[in-house]
DNA sequence: CGAATTGGTCAAGCAGCCTGACCATATAGT
DNA sequence: ACTATATGGTCAGGCTGCTTGACCAATTCG
């Protein structure tokens, strides 16, 4: 079908620019994995293996990003409140600066999306895409 | 943005359900990247540069693919009618009943929309999507 | 208190992709 | 026509991200 292209298409392209701004705005050092990741990590924080689970892979590969991610100093490992085997994964400032940059990149596209459909048309399909993938796996899917 | 994420799972679940119907056909040995490289030869075949140019990746990556679906017995290599260096990859009569069979997998994911948004929404949804990436990559993005 | 479960890391291996080098054919320059 | 350059394709080697398997520490259940 044309339409599962038209959707491919247009989420191959969001996720690139998104990742364009991102880098225009400072962070070279991430790839748009580490977005995804970020992604979970932004509210309160996680543990590597609900990470691993978001992201779909092994608790070892999530350990790895992790380990990627705290090296750059976008994130840092702290002992749990309420579990002493466990890790929780929390964003640093520049994690945080680095997510809203990210924001204002997808805000951005979204805005030219806007200019060509009209604000009412955008939001018609965002509440269609969120009626039809509820849930889905917000992550790299192939 | 929310509707970023939505999109996201929207081509996720897609790609992801397609999958697992051409899977469910029996054609067990491929995976999601093959999907997007028959897309490319599906027409009337390709050399392995354009293929590479498609996907993203270098010669050498979609050569490498190409062995692959050629040792499964998906695809051939044929001497290229108007270069005799290129070779023209061609789909065999197996690519064509997996190309099939992914066409009905995504119509049978497409079907569950409609049933979800009505045929209209989903014609509208289309043609936004259309309007919004009319040359967006149809391939992994990340 | 011992047994089984769960969170996390370490180690080794593999699959997919990349860079660099190379050959064969095609195209352009003179 | 003849060389020079560009293009299509493959071979070889290396790197990265992910996986499986094994293991330790802390928790929970009997």
């Amino acid at each position: 079908m044309a339409l599962s292209a038209a959707l491919l298409a247009a989420a191959g392209e969001l996720t690139q620019r998104v990742h364009e701004g991102v880098v225009a705005r400072g962070f070279a050092d991430l790839r748009p994995a580490h977005g995804f990741a970020f992604a979970r990590l932004a509210p309160d924080g996680a543990t590597v293996t609900e990470l691993a689970a978001h992201l779909g892979v092994t608790k070892q590969a999530a350990s790895q990003l992790v380990d990627e991610v705290v090296r750059r100093g976008y994130a840092e490992r702290r002992p749990h409140p309420g579990d002493a085997r466990a890790r929780l994964i929390v964003l640093t400032e520049r994690g945080w600066a680095c997510t809203r940059a990210a924001e204002e990149a997808a805000a951005e596209v979204v805005g030219g999306w806007c200019e060509v459909l009209g604000e009412a048309q955008v939001m018609a399909l965002w509440e269609s895409l969120a009626k039809v993938a509820p849930c889905g796996p917000v992550r790299p899917a192939w």
